[in-house]
DNA sequence: TTTATTTACGATATCGTTTTCGTCTAATTT
DNA sequence: AAATTAGACGAAAACGATATCGTAAATAAA
């Protein structure tokens, strides 16, 4: 069923009908009524793509994220999704697996206009950004949330990394720890900088030396996990760990069960973690909660802006919305 | 950029640049790398749009689930998109949050064509189904992964939730529970059909009598939390719970902690979960895993079939995928 | 009454591809 | 040499909806 049955079915002409259920100001109520009515008897639907095609909208946006069997990311689209939901907008998924390349195949496919926007959580390993330069020239709107590129003209959704890491920093610290290691994902990204910084930063203040030693690059997962082995092992072991990424805690958990190491007896620890059963850890894990929905919908706002202001660039500022420490067992 | 334009910088026709594109025979090789070559000079892309409305093809498929922060639901995402990646599709998400009526205006934003296939995880207050009969109707490919519609004559991808349940009651059984309540998530829902009888054989088998009492309707979050509580606060307490989905298990873990009930010695647990976190938790928690991502690579690739085939209705079987027992602290 | 202006609708170009036919030349067959 | 066929391309008709005009009748203004 398309236009033009509908329009032969009513003895309408097909542009009639089509302003008629776009409710135009140029057809009479009546025969509004009378094009309402049928279109509904006859289940008729616009076709996405011939409307698409004509109106250069999609109607659909983007959400570009490293992972989302991820409890941060998958509150994040439930955010994002409210708002496309309100917008009657589409919400194609794509995932980078934190990979670079994979990345950019992703950002090439969305150059061509399927969508009117994007959202974008770097993965971990881009370091270079040239392909979403691209989008950005392509003038499509473009929003980054949580892992965003810095060096970008285009809004951006943070939590306050540096600020909340210097508050857990110094939970550990005013908890007698004096040996704090500090566990990445990743040195290429946006959060990594603001979680290291804040961490530096609560040491600096309260005297105590960065050692480059405690500070763990665990990009991949499986040397990752043998360098928190070594690391809780070693004769200069750490007595606090902060972990600047769920999985992170999540591995030295499992570490600690195999070294026997208690936690916090022998080792406190904190994470960023939006983990639902952090309160049922053993010990229940002391976590910066990030608001991760809040985030998402944000994001999401502020690109429908950007995608129903076209040409507006009043929002190329970062906002930043507060994460919230929870202190739980696995610190204190 | 589009075809037009590429095709006056070449001096060629529309219609030679297009099947030269598509690497057609009726194009000679010189022309064809000509053509390819200017194409990627201007990073030509084709309109999605235009080439869907023409082919009749969208190229997308969409995914109706319950929640995507669920474990089980993101690793189904992670199975369906890798089947996708390779079929060069895109993948839509939608959330019915368990309710149905979002269910039914997704099933109706799903009738225009805008994608060319559907896989479907129930919601748990779905009762009625017609919106998917209208779907089946169309034509548009239809796959039930998890959460399925017993009656629809479309394929299934399902775990063995009887086969299972019964194994992970009897474990509980020969852990001395004599006593087992059933925690339900609703009853229109088709894995708890599965599950429930299952618990209902092994007490069969074990000579154990049916209690509807420990049957518990936990639909509602808030009232089923109460229930729960209630249930471990009445005089014949149990002494084993079968949670049939993860977030039941995580509630009972709450109420236990704060009722001063200590698992396993008062109380055994176990549930189906796919909690990546359950040997942390205290204590760990047995676990029945499902396969979350063979279940979402089957049930897509079974879609994919289907599109690429269309008008075959071979595949109506029921793709039956076992799950697993993993015994942890929180039963023995 | 004549002219101007609404009102309500139809005809048609357009969005960018794809695909079906032609058509013309070159190569092959008889 | 004539007839056929293959090769390589172009013209044009879809796909379905939307938006810009144009136009007729009806109303209002002169």
């Amino acid at each position: 069923m398309n236009i033009k049955l509908l329009a032969k079915e009513l003895g309408l002409s097909i542009g009639t009908v089509s302003k008629a259920l776009r409710n135009s100001h140029e057809i009479s109520e009546a025969t509004k009524q009378r094009v309402l009515a049928k279109a509904r008897e006859v289940n008729y639907q616009v076709n996405p793509f011939a409307s698409s095609l004509r109106k250069q909208k999609s109607k659909t946006i983007a959400v570009v994220i490293p992972e989302v069997a991820n409890n941060f990311f998958a509150l994040a689209i439930n955010g994002i999704e409210e708002v496309a939901l309100e917008k009657e907008y589409h919400v194609l998924i794509y995932l980078t697996h934190e990979d670079v390349k994979k990345e950019i195949t992703i950002a090439q496919l969305l150059q061509n206009g399927r969508v009117d926007g994007i959202l974008v959580s770097l993965s971990a390993q881009s370091k270079t950004k040239s392909h979403l330069k691209a989008i950005q020239e392509k003038e499509i709107p473009l929003v980054f949330f949580d892992r965003i590129a810095e060096e970008f003209d285009v809004p951006k959704i943070v939590t306050d990394d540096f600020d909340v890491s210097i508050k857990a920093t110094e939970h550990l610290i005013n908890n007698g720890c004096k040996e704090i290691a500090f566990l990445s994902i990743s040195k290429n990204i946006s959060i990594e900088n603001g979680r290291r910084r804040g961490y530096e930063e609560a040491l600096k203040r309260n005297n105590i030396s960065i050692k480059e030693k405690l500070i763990i690059n665990c990009e991949d997962e499986i040397t990752g996990r043998e360098k928190i082995k070594q690391l809780l092992l070693s004769k200069q072991k750490p007595d606090g760990i902060f972990a600047s990424v769920e999985k992170l805690a999540v591995m030295t958990y499992e570490v600690c069960r195999e070294l026997q190491i208690s936690i916090p007896q022998q080792l406190k620890i904190i994470s960023f973690s939006n983990l639902y059963t952090a309160a049922l850890l053993n010990p229940p894990l002391t976590t910066v909660t990030q608001p991760a929905f809040e985030m998402g919908k944000q994001a999401a706002t502020i690109l429908f802006k950007m995608i129903e202001k076209k040409g507006h660039h009043f929002l190329q500022e970062k906002t930043v919305v507060p994460s919230k420490l929870i202190i739980r067992g696995s610190s204190v």
